[in-house]
DNA sequence: TCGTTCTAGTAGATCGATCCAGAAGGAGGC
DNA sequence: GCCTCCTTCTGGATCGATCTACTAGAACGA
């Protein structure tokens, strides 16, 4: 079997030179109709599939894909409706510019962990191995190591996480503040607070903040904020955001010495896990709340706050792919959504 | 500012050849270990983030990422929850063995239309930029040509259609027809096939076939072998896998000159579309059934063919990943589910 | 006729690594 | 003391394109 033709072997086919092959495919206007019509015809015929992208990367300095980084394990993002959702966002966006989407599987990572060199360099090594122009990171912890192998590879990163780079936000704090001001409004005073983290066990009253995600942790402050000083604000690390660990997490709650009024789920996922739950046990003088304003939140009539997730994923996409768009710090709207899952809370 | 640090670079700090630094990363048994340590204490030290990605597989060949091809648009595989499955399966693989996933916009495709050049470069643009080790095609039709570059350009493929490639299967055909025997048993001699194409107008009643996707006409096929001869069988193609789509051609078949007894959807996805229609008109006398399998089919009672989706991702992502499977055709075992959904044919 | 501008195409360096064959130096055997 | 083997490290070719700067010749105006 010959050779894989290459961008020279097709040169000498056509008896010009190697810039001309590249002109042909990538600087149409740089030659006449003519000879490009006989360039890809000869190489349609000798199967030549278009410039080795590797090759062309190297040189050019452009791959033509962006990745997604989730803060939480990639197997699990495609059952979150709120990656899905961002995903699709970013879909649109690439879809449009002819630019691939590349998926990271990353580690968890802990905070206050310190890692032994081989266990990092396996901890980034999807990262380090990775062709791409950009980078988006949603929910990643600014001192996460694969935030720095991205910057020390020069390649740009748009976050959800406020940091001083490019991000697209949504003001958790002051979203979930709103919504403790309207919790408070309803009369409740005993809450806990329902947190997603990277802990894999069982959930977690009152633990260490080091391992919870860095939006569950500005909501948990934005509610307390909202509650006011007087009310009893307690937060249980949940594990993956998951409807089981919804359901683990609003048990934990209810065994707590002091009953809470209201369980403040940090996402609707685990929300809709705290609702079954209750459903379950018969218990309905406890209100529950969620964030983020997903599909199932409607059906579920779960009051929670709405944020644009698609057009976050949008925007973010953009950010990388379009080179005229300039702003590289964007806040983007919430809405607080009243259904039926908050009531009054007993007396 | 000083140039991004390199290989070279970073050799010469260390006072070492290029060749070691390469093995420092990739061969640490081929020096030792005293040396490692202070290439990589080094490398932290000026800001290496290790050797370039994209150098790096031009010249090894491997790029440490599988890339996955749906047959639909990317945009609504998110929402998919047979993609999305897929994709858990796949992800499951990658991120157990450090690789990355690439996703790949491709426009539609149908099968006579006739592309002039530059629409078709369009068309495969994300394919011939995409760097990759292997890819994952799934539904697919063989005459893509997605799948011509990536033959040209050596990289291996498995398919879910079947193929003289590697491909992973259910047998579709047969996993219908057992559908269409139960059906028959049932009492059922007129039907409507739901298939989902790659239209994006309204439904067409046995419409041409060649914009249905490979497993779609599959299916169809098999509910016409089981439901036998004397079966009245027409097909509607209704669009994109989505409920609305199953709605909008169930609502196109029952507007047919005789009646239906039942609506078999060739996904479970457009199966619930129809529910939800029939349901709304107070239908009580049309049975559905549809395929796949996913959560949602089991809350609605739905009975269908369950595959296993995921595991055909997990098998498709080793197949590729792992130099040791030789296996190069897969068939996966299908299983009707009965549940209330299909119901005995109205006398 | 001369100089200028434009178009179509070319030459050769370069991107940043890995691969393969080989060499230096020390250990071990006889 | 000599030879062999093993470990550790090196040199230089190579992967396949794109980039920048340049040229030949046509076209054009004065």
């Amino acid at each position: 079997m010959s050779d894989r033709p290459n961008l020279k072997t097709l040169a000498a086919a056509a008896g010009v030179s190697p810039s001309t092959i590249s002109n042909a495919y990538n600087r149409p206007e740089q030659l006449s109709v003519a000879l490009r019509e006989r360039i890809l015809d000869l190489a349609a015929e000798i199967g030549y599939p278009g410039p080795n992208p590797v090759a062309s990367s190297l040189r050019s300095r452009r791959t033509g894909s962006i990745g997604v980084l989730f803060a939480q394990d990639l197997t699990y993002a495609f059952s979150d409706p709120y990656c899905t959702e961002l995903l699709t966002g970013v879909a649109e966006v690439a879809t449009s510019s002819s630019t691939n989407v590349l998926l990271m599987p990353v580690g968890p990572h802990s905070i206050s962990k310190v890692y032994s060199r081989d266990e990092e360099l396996r901890l980034v090594q999807g990262v380090r191995q990775a062709v791409l122009d950009g980078a988006i990171a949603d929910g990643v912890d600014g001192s996460h190591p694969v935030l720095r192998v991205l910057a020390e590879r020069g390649i740009p990163v748009v976050s959800t996480v406020d940091s001083t780079g490019p991000c697209v936000l949504v003001d958790d704090r002051e979203a979930a503040a709103e919504l403790g001001r309207y919790l408070r409004g309803l009369g409740h005073r005993r809450c806990v607070v329902l947190a997603d983290s990277m802990d894999d066990g069982d959930p977690v009253l009152g633990g260490s903040d080091d391992r919870v995600f860095p939006y569950a942790r500005l909501r948990a402050l934005g509610v307390r904020d909202g509650l006011g000083d007087e009310a009893d604000v307690v937060t249980v690390s949940a594990g993956q955001n998951t409807v089981a660990s919804g359901r683990a997490a609003a048990a934990a709650a209810l065994a707590c010495a002091v009953r809470p009024t209201v369980l403040v789920a940090v996402t609707d996922v685990l929300a809709l896990g705290a609702l079954e739950l209750l459903h379950e046990r018969g218990i309905t003088d406890v209100s529950v709340t969620g964030f983020d304003d997903v599909p199932r939140a409607r059906e579920a009539g779960l009051t929670t706050v709405r944020q644009p997730v698609r057009e976050k994923g949008r925007v973010m996409a953009r950010m990388l792919t379009d080179p005229t768009t300039t702003q590289t710090r964007v806040t983007l709207p919430t809405e607080l959504v009243v259904r039926a899952s908050a009531r009054p809370a007993p007396a």
